[in-house]
DNA sequence: ATACTCATGTAAGCTGTTACATGATTCT
DNA sequence: AGAATCATGTAACAGCTTACATGAGTAT
């Protein structure tokens, strides 16, 4: 974040906000200290620049932080993909409930993925020029949760349909 | 899971990788704690029934369980859906790496996600009668891990395109 | 014999969230 | 005057992973 020119945890976690939150969140409680720790680790450098009376402090990579970002950015053969759906936990049990219960479920699952979709439709839609590679990470959220909203919205009219055999 | 007739911890954590893994995983160190406070709850209770003179505790949902079991099944507004993607965080960053940098991450992740879509095909593949529920989950993971093994098809083409008009 | 599966559990540690505390500056 | 934004930080806790320890039963 510090290289894409964000200088300060406060602006760091505004970004994180706007951009990477929807597959990688992060929050004051772990930025601040981690900033305090890629200084102690020579990775970065931090200015006291206040605004008027208020504190403030930037960042900047040192070379070594550089040459770790280089790193970083080679990829790794196994990269991690974790998901915690509830709501998909909770279809997966919903034999235990009742059928409306379930389609309801899914109900409330695609309109938890609309929200998400409209969020990232309208950053779409307001960024101007953006660099590639968030453009890819933007156009990659958008496809997912359309996709998600999608089986939702097929898997509800398959199981009104079922419910329509049943009672006809 | 108990009230799926899973019975010791050990059976919990079996079942948990070969079916809600993907989008709920659970550890030893979390399974079994969580049983103990369960029990202290009074939402289960376990009896000891050894297989010869291995220790063994088999648990049933307690009327409190079932109650409490019924309760969670219902949707709620807002239900968690958070991911963590190694791959899409590196690829978001990747302006600040090379164009072939970022083509091989895009294709690190493609095969990360085949590995998991086979995976849950032969799955598919393999189970006979499935209830509902479960069926629902694992079709939405096929779905979800083909369609990013689409998208990261679709993206490095384009980006393969791209590069074969600079070079032109 | 040996390896694998069944079975239980914990200690240490890592990661991350939530809630709070503080206070200056800027916008309405 | 009051609300929103800029800005920093921590304490308590929640959640989870990894690695280890232990040992019996079962299949090869």
């Amino acid at each position: 974040m510090i290289a894409l020119g964000k200088q300060t945890g406060y602006d760091i976690k505004q970004f994180v906000d706007e951009s990477t939150r929807h597959f990688w969140a992060a929050s004051y409680g772990q930025i601040y200290p981690e900033l305090r720790r890629l200084g102690e680790a020579g990775l970065i450098t931090g200015q006291s620049e206040p605004t008027g009376g208020r504190a403030r402090t930037v960042y900047q990579l040192t070379d070594a932080g550089r040459a770790a970002l280089t790193e970083w950015l080679e990829p790794e053969p196994d990269p991690t993909f974790e998901v915690r759906d509830e709501g998909m936990l909770k279809l997966f049990f919903s034999d235990l409930g009742t059928r409306e219960q379930r389609i309801r479920n899914i109900r409330t699952m695609r309109e938890r993925h609309e929200r998400t979709l409209a969020q990232l439709s309208t950053l779409e839609q307001e960024s101007g020029h953006i660099p590639e590679g968030p453009r890819l990470a933007l156009e990659f959220g958008i496809d997912l949760h359309r996709g998600i909203v999608e089986w939702c919205e097929a898997t509800e009219r398959r199981l009104a349909d079922e419910g329509a055999d049943d009672a006809g």
